[in-house]
DNA sequence: GCCGTTTTCGGCCCGACTGTTTTCAGTCG
């Protein structure tokens, strides 16, 4: 798909646009960017069938950017894009990670340093360059520095629900070839960590020749490292390193839970091996026998349930290999039922284009529908963040009778599914609540956010969001910690003191599933579950294909080792919604 | 550059915060 790409094109012509100063075509570009980003159909096709006039209909389409896309699409580039570009060539990707550096500061940097890269814009840092320039001071250096090392500290890493798509999709063309008789993605992308470094993928192959060359030939490579018989290696366009092992088949499951880790989960596994007087590789599980020249005996290696079996424990969900007590409780056979990945009935954060959403009520409905989901409380934001025309104590009534109407459709023609009546409520500087408290008792499911002040001190930002769980009508706390990935660290905050106030009040904390958020982090998700307090996980969905992330979510929560007791949108409408406040 | 229950031109939702200034530009959500 052709999409992203080209989203990326168009983002960029509104960056450069911006820096040149022009109203409001920045937005446009901007805007358009993001819908064809997140786009269900490739727009290649949707050009193929109808072709400008169908491109001119995708929303914030019109006749001068459908025809941009037309260029893209017969010649892979956009012309207007090249020479923006040549006018400001500085590497967009790298310097806009940085926290706090816009179009505008990109532009002086250039301008006034010849800063094109991030490290040119780390060596001017270091050498006290940027608090000479005008309209900067040590301040701004600081925070750029902060920047830099905030971005070394991520270093390379990928959000797993950004790259998991592209990694499916070569899993799932890998798969379909002949030649290949099993395939697993193996490492921390199977092990679902937050953020990734690359991905190996396994397989099983009698002639694994055709596969290794139709890997390192597939339109996505950028570079080959390795191009063999049993291992070939590459880097993606998106910057991704991926590597392709060919395995035995004796030996898959040892190899497979070799290639999985944790390094440290394994190095436990092949100690207690050990003690046993085995020894354990990613050829299999071995009887070590004494004396030279003997052969020594196969025990296990061909499946990972073999593996764990033989050793006398549980099968270990990939999850749950982070030496965070899974081995003893492998062994005392204590490990958690958790929540499957097909565990969720509903969702209790979802916007709409009453406020930031791209899509209606109906047609996130109709998506949650699709996804399988029972019910989803829709929560648009609340007034104080206007850019996201936030909703007043007026428009929520309006929009309550909007949900009416909708539910009352379902009954009519006999549909299941229900809409319940949310808020994603700002909480503010001192604690209270965006929206008086007569609205959010009508509400059926409450939800508090942070949004701003991120940077109060730990103590009163733990006030802050104290005395809003205090409050009797708020049931979660959506995204508790505010971080994203790669971008943002948490604000300061004693998430513990919130557990306990939590368990305390009777609040539920989310486990927001949206990819670069995934906040509570694990750690944070095993102290909730082991304090009793339960967690929703939400997809935060801003668009009809959001609802997809959930399942980022679930391995968040697979991964501090909630069940289904957990969860309580894994619960029926009823069950949960008499457990809120 | 897009859009239209303000419909083919004239709007495009804003407020808080920061760091720099001494009245404001840039960024964020």
């Amino acid at each position: 798909m052709a999409n992203q790409e080209l989203s990326k094109v168009l983002e960029d012509i509104g960056i450069y646009l911006e820096m040149q100063g022009v109203q409001f075509k920045p937005r446009a570009y901007e805007k358009v960017g993001e819908i064809i980003g997140s786009l269900d159909r490739d727009v290649k096709d949707i050009y193929k069938e109808g072709g400008l006039k169908a491109l001119e209909d995708i929303p914030g389409v019109g006749i001068s950017i459908a025809e941009k896309i037309e260029e893209f699409m017969k010649t892979g580039r956009v012309k207007y894009h090249d020479q923006l570009k040549k006018q400001m060539p500085v590497n967009l990707d790298e310097l806009r990670q940085i926290e706090g550096l816009g179009p505008k500061t990109i532009k002086t940097l250039y301008q006034k340093l010849k800063i094109r890269t991030l490290a040119d814009l780390e060596r001017a840092t270091k050498a006290g360059k940027i608090r000479e320039l005008e309209g900067f001071g040590e301040k701004s250096e600081e925070n750029i520095l902060k920047g830099i090392e905030f971005l070394k500290k991520s270093g390379g890493r990928f959000v797993l629900g950004f790259v998991m798509p592209e990694i499916r999709k070569i899993e799932e063309r890998l798969k379909k070839l002949p030649q290949v008789q099993k395939i697993n993605v193996a490492g921390s992308v199977r092990r679902r960590k937050e953020t990734i470094g690359d991905a190996d993928i396994l397989i099983i192959s009698d002639n694994p020749k055709p596969v290794m060359d139709f890997f390192v030939n597939m339109p996505e490579v950028a570079r080959i490292f390795a191009h063999g018989e049993t291992k070939s290696a590459i880097k993606l366009k998106n910057g991704l390193d991926v590597d392709l092992r060919v395995l035995p088949k004796e030996s898959y499951g040892a190899a497979l839970n070799y290639f999985t880790g944790s390094k440290d989960h394994n190095v436990a596994l092949r100690r207690l091996a050990i003690e046993k007087g085995w020894k354990l590789s990613e050829y299999g599980l071995f009887q070590s026998e004494k004396g030279r020249g003997k052969r020594e005996k196969f025990i296990a290696g061909r499946t990972e349930e073999e593996l764990y079996k033989k050793l006398g424990m549980d099968y270990i969900e990939p999850e749950l290999r982070e030496m965070r007590g899974e081995i003893e409780a492998s062994r005392a056979d204590k490990l958690p039922k958790l929540i499957g990945y097909d565990g969720l009935k509903g969702d209790l954060q979802v916007q709409t284009d009453w406020t930031d959403g791209a899509n209606s009520i109906e047609e996130m409905v109709e998506a949650a529908i699709k996804a399988g989901l029972e019910y989803i409380v829709i929560t648009d934001h609340t007034k104080r963040l206007t850019i996201t025309n936030g909703l007043d104590e007026k428009r929520i009534q309006k929009q309550w009778a909007e949900i009416d109407r909708i539910n009352k459709g379902f009954g009519v023609k006999g549909i299941g599914f229900r809409v319940l009546k949310g808020t994603e409520c700002d909480i503010l500087k001192d604690g209270t609540m965006d929206l008086p408290d007569d609205i959010l008792s009508k509400c059926d499911v409450v939800g508090a956010s942070v949004h701003s002040l991120f940077n109060l001190s730990r103590k009163d930002q733990t006030e802050r969001i104290k005395r809003a769980m205090s409050n009797p009508h708020v049931d979660i706390v959506f995204h508790p910690t505010g971080r994203i990935l790669n971008k943002r660290a948490a604000y300061e905050v004693d998430v513990e003191e919130l557990i306990k106030y939590a368990k305390k009040t009777g609040t539920v904390l989310e486990i927001n599933a949206f990819p670069d958020r995934a906040d509570l982090k694990d750690e944070y998700v095993k102290k909730c579950v082991d304090a009793g307090v339960k967690m929703s996980i939400d997809s935060d969905s801003h668009s009809i294909n959001h609802f997809q992330h959930l399942q980022y979510g679930i391995s968040q929560a697979r991964r501090g080792w909630a069940e289904k007791k957990d969860i309580i949108n894994a619960w029926p409408a009823e069950k949960m919604l008499k457990m809120l406040k």
